[in-house]
DNA sequence: CCTGGCACTCCCTTGATGAGAGTGCTAAAT
DNA sequence: ATTTAGCACTCTCATCAAGGGAGTGCCAGG
């Protein structure tokens, strides 16, 4: 509708401002306040036709004629993208982070300390997912005969963590021949990692049967079954969704309930934090971005963490759309780091 | 403030009445609806006498003049302990009650299973907690060398469930060592309760030292560690605590965040599960009675359940001080019935 | 002891009113 | 051509009064 050259230097500076003023106090901000709080020296009157540019371009909004106007979906995109100045964490914070997430053994207890601390010190919702499995190494295999011709089958990862499953075998397994089975898997893939056991256990099942005698191939048909691929349930840990329920933005019960609903579903939010594994640096999805309906007036800022210099889960944190990006950013890209160190036995600390 | 004799069988009946009625629409009930309602045959003034009565004996309550009445906890109390005729359950709910809590092996999974058909079928929220440790029989036990001291002890119990623990112990052991430790404990231990193994061990660690030779001593005092007393962390299984956000009682956001608090930090809750494991047949918590403030607006509707014939856990309902008694008393009952059939492998069906 | 009648109380809805906030537009000023 | 001042307009929100509805308490009569 407009003429060319609308997107120049001071209506950028006029939306940050007024992102900027909107997340911190919520209220629609009018153009009086603008004036005021952009160090412009310009009159409402200017402030309003450049947001009447805005609102064309679909970056603000107003709730109704005579409310300030408040960013839409884009304008906070273009806020998060361009505008945001981060600020760095306060020093108190960070030395809660570096003490509670100082090398503390076993895994899972790590994953549920950040997770508390992402939603403690954003005083929103922390989630963490729980490491690939696939990229851990299998430190030992046990299994157990149960009645009939059921195993429970043991295995151990990664130093730390022990995972369990119940397997239907061809036929029944004394004691002793499960002992069998597993030292000869032990001996064999003790220290590779779940996929590679599993590449490897199926190409010999594949190929080379006639060469194998009989207990090895029963073992191997036996840790077959206990690495069947749809074990590797993903999983993560959410801390801190009561702290959703003190944003008035969030106060409708519909609405919330469906968010909780999609917490216990689980299954969604899943996908959604998948995308952000393959992702560089903090990803953000803005509201609706997310495709989740449950997530309207929601954002979620994650980033990856890794072992070994390899991304194995996803944290972040959930909060209202309005949120203190330049804040939560940092916040989430440290914690990730020291996740990533706590989580890395013989790391150097991050930079 | 009245004379004697009050609590007549017409005033019992009309009580009865008007908390069918509030609980079946949520409305304080008024004198003429209920003279309609009961099949009494009295007018409205009459009535009003009596519901008089009920107030000064604190057992209904009008939210205001020219309001009906409305039961207070010890409306319901009384409504519940002596008034209720109970309904017998759906055939279609017994069905999928049935269908559902077949014997599916693992334990967590129909602890998890029973937990969801409480909440589905009551539409509100189920609670199961887990069963208690102590009374399992230790299946297997099995030791891991970990870095240093630490020692990551696994031990399987009663067929399906598998727990661990990251011990440290006094010296560093090998592998060898800590295999022919669990041996011997196996050999040994096996079979019996947790509770009985640890108090053998802890007999064997003060008596017999000198009669032990060191192998076997260490293995005592390395069992020792990881039967550690406080390992027994109570827990419990929570499902449809979203269906509490449906009801308009629970609708006020404060509170409800305190509720979602309180499962969160689960010490609570607990505490007020552990106290119906002792109680015969079905428990009932109405409203502030639990004690806990967060429960002040919610009734918790308990039995325990048994292995072995023995109380090892509790499930049960929370849903609103208004729920309808009459049709989640019996179930919660048949539910804890079938949890205890699905949880004996060799048990009758109940009557 | 029950009942009809009646005055009374309280809640809730409706509609009117006015203040406050902020906009859009136009015309003047820079 | 851009910025500004002015002004009419719109919309929200809080307040208030009025009226209907529901239900009570009490009293007097059956």
């Amino acid at each position: 509708m407009k003429q060319g050259q609308v997107l120049n230097e001071r209506s950028l500076q006029l939306l940050k401002t007024l992102v900027e003023r909107y997340i911190h106090d919520g209220q629609p901000v009018g153009s009086r306040l603008l004036a005021k709080d952009s160090a412009l020296n310009l009159s409402p009157a200017t402030i309003r036709n450049v947001m009447a540019d805005l609102e064309d371009l679909g970056l603000v909004h107003s709730p109704h004629t005579s409310a300030g106007r408040v960013p839409t979906v884009s304008g906070y995109r273009l806020f998060v993208d361009t505008l945001l100045t981060v600020k760095p964490l306060e020093l108190s914070e960070l030395s809660l982070l570096r003490k509670s997430l100082g090398d503390t053994g076993n895994v899972n207890e790590v994953i549920g300390i950040a997770s508390k601390l992402l939603s403690e010190v954003s005083h929103m919702a922390g989630v963490v997912t729980l490491p690939k499995r696939e990229l851990v190494s299998l430190r030992h295999i046990e299994f157990l005969p149960l009645a009939n011709t059921r195993v429970l089958a043991i295995f151990v990862t990664n130093e730390q963590e022990v995972h369990n499953k119940i397997i239907h075998t061809a036929r029944q397994f004394s004691a002793s021949e499960l002992q069998q089975a597993a030292n000869y898997l032990n001996s064999i893939y003790a220290g590779r990692s779940l996929a590679a056991v599993r590449a490897q256990v199926i190409k010999e099942l594949r190929d080379t049967q006639e060469k194998m005698n009989k207990e090895m191939l029963e073992a191997v048909q036996i840790a077959s079954l206990a690495l069947d691929e749809n074990n590797a349930k993903e999983d993560y840990v959410l801390s801190g969704e009561t702290n959703l329920m003190g944003f008035s933005e969030l106060a409708d019960m519909e609405r919330l309930k469906q968010l909780f609903d999609a917490f216990t579903q689980k299954r969604g939010i899943i996908h959604l934090l998948d995308q952000c594994l393959s992702a560089e640096g903090v990803q953000i999805f803005i509201g609706e971005e997310s495709g989740y309906h449950a997530f309207e007036r929601c954002s979620l800022v994650t980033k990856s963490y890794t072992i070994d210099d390899e991304v194995v889960g996803v944290l972040g944190v959930i909060g209202p759309t309005r949120m203190a990006y330049e804040k939560v950013i940092p916040f989430v890209d440290v914690t990730a780091k020291l996740l990533s160190a706590a989580l890395n036995p013989k790391s150097s600390s991050p930079s």
